[in-house]
DNA sequence: TTTACTGCAAATATTTTGCAATATC
DNA sequence: GATATTGCAAAATATTTGCAGTAAA
């Protein structure tokens, strides 16, 4: 695993690259906000990205926040996720394992999940008359705690 | 492919029993929901949805569209999916061959997508610690048109 | 100096909720 | 007859937009 600001060196400079190209000013909030992602390890929403930078003291607007996010969506550092309930998740995408999603249909927890097999197969796939770049995939199902808490309610009723 | 009037009374039994086991009632709201659907084609959404009951006269509030929706997504009668634009589509479920999501981040368009070889991998993937129900691919990337559009476009500024 | 970007607040869109009236069981 | 469900309207939530002021180039 690379180092944490090695990784937010590299992603400041695609940032920068990125923002080059498409004539885009180089905002300190871009990159700051940049910089907060990368220090969250796992999923993130608007809400809590912005307590995050609230907290290391740089304010920045809700406008500023979704504004950032789309240009990082565009450039594919970061990845969004509709797991169905209310508002989207976030998660960093360079440097950060590919994964799959397990989502619990009961609690609504998300849990990483990795497999290769699936993931190549996935990308191997020559579609017609579409250039894939990247994709999702969520299984919807119940998860182990759950499952445990309803075999305990099971057995008390009888 | 079955009479889609026979599709409509098995799903409409599967309905049934299933509000009977829920102890819920089954009011003419929640057929005639459930009909509507099953006379779309393909994928739909509130909006459409509440247009479309609404022309064949059988108006019903927003929240019982709502509520009613989420019995038919309990008893997997219908999908949900949300493609990363604002609101969330929906799909029949039943005698509806599964198919995964093609989407293209220029235009927004929805493509169906099926692959037999890869679904039976994703559901035949035996997970620790999580028992799945269903699942939904959502590949990214550029359709055949848009495609088409850049080329052109980029062999005119030539 | 030009104008893209920011913060703020208001607007929009989507889904949820509270409540009195109604209809199912 | 009891109460789950409905319609309606208001509330909650998430995201977008308009605009005047600020700062990047």
């Amino acid at each position: 695993m690379m180092d944490k600001d090695k990784i937010k060196d590299i992603v400041r400079q695609k940032f920068t690259d990125y923002l080059t190209v498409k004539k885009c000013r180089k905002t300190p909030e871009r990159f700051a906000i940049l910089d907060m992602i990368y220090s969250i390890p796992g999923h993130f929403d608007m809400d809590s990205l912005n307590n995050a930078m609230n907290n290391e003291h740089f304010r920045v607007s809700k406008g500023t926040l979704y504004n950032t996010m789309q240009l990082l969506l565009d450039c594919k550092l970061v990845l969004k996720h509709q797991f169905g309930n209310s508002h989207s998740h976030y998660e960093r995408a360079f440097n950060n394992d590919f994964h799959h999603h397990l989502i619990c249909s009961q609690c609504g927890c998300v849990q990483e999940y990795k497999d290769n097999e699936l993931k190549s197969m996935i990308q191997n796939k020559k579609i017609k008359r579409f250039t894939p770049s990247l994709y999702s995939l969520y299984i919807f199902g119940i998860c182990g705690k759950c499952s445990a808490a309803m075999k305990r309610r099971k057995n008390n009723t009888k």
